[in-house]
DNA sequence: GCGTTGACTATTG
DNA sequence: TCAATAGCCAACG
């Protein structure tokens, strides 16, 4: 993987990293950075670019599989947005527990795994 | 080119 | 487990 944005934007690199991930499993937004840049320091950037995606992209970019660190959704960009993205999840199998959080352990996926 | 901005993360109390 | 702090990086104006 190359080290950073050399085939567009960084946040086009994200949108590929995201839509590589399979049904029914997340990841984290420092997985993301981390796969992307090398280190989980651009976490902000990969959340910053998931908020940037065009409503077009919505559909096309699974961005409601990027959760946390914690396995939680912390989703503050447009009203709505956690409930559309655990429904989302829950739709694909991916379990919440009564803290509203996902078994990273069981859903969790990682690039280099 | 610089300062601000975040859908983050790790650490500390 | 929660709240506050600090560090982090890329895009935007």
């Amino acid at each position: 993987m190359r080290p950073l944005a050399s085939d567009g934007t960084f946040y086009e690199q994200v949108y590929a990293k995201v839509r590589a991930i399979p049904f029914g499993r997340v990841t984290t937004y420092g997985a993301v950075s981390e796969a992307l840049a090398g280190h989980a320091g651009a976490a902000r950037t990969v959340g910053w670019a998931l908020g940037a995606l065009p409503r077009s992209q919505l559909d096309e970019v699974p961005w409601w599989r990027v959760i946390n660190a914690r396995g939680r959704i912390s989703i503050s960009s447009w009203p709505g947005a956690a409930e559309a993205q655990r429904a989302r999840l829950e739709a694909e199998g991916v379990a919440f527990g009564p803290d509203d959080r996902t078994d990273l352990d069981r859903f969790g996926w990682w690039f280099a795994e």
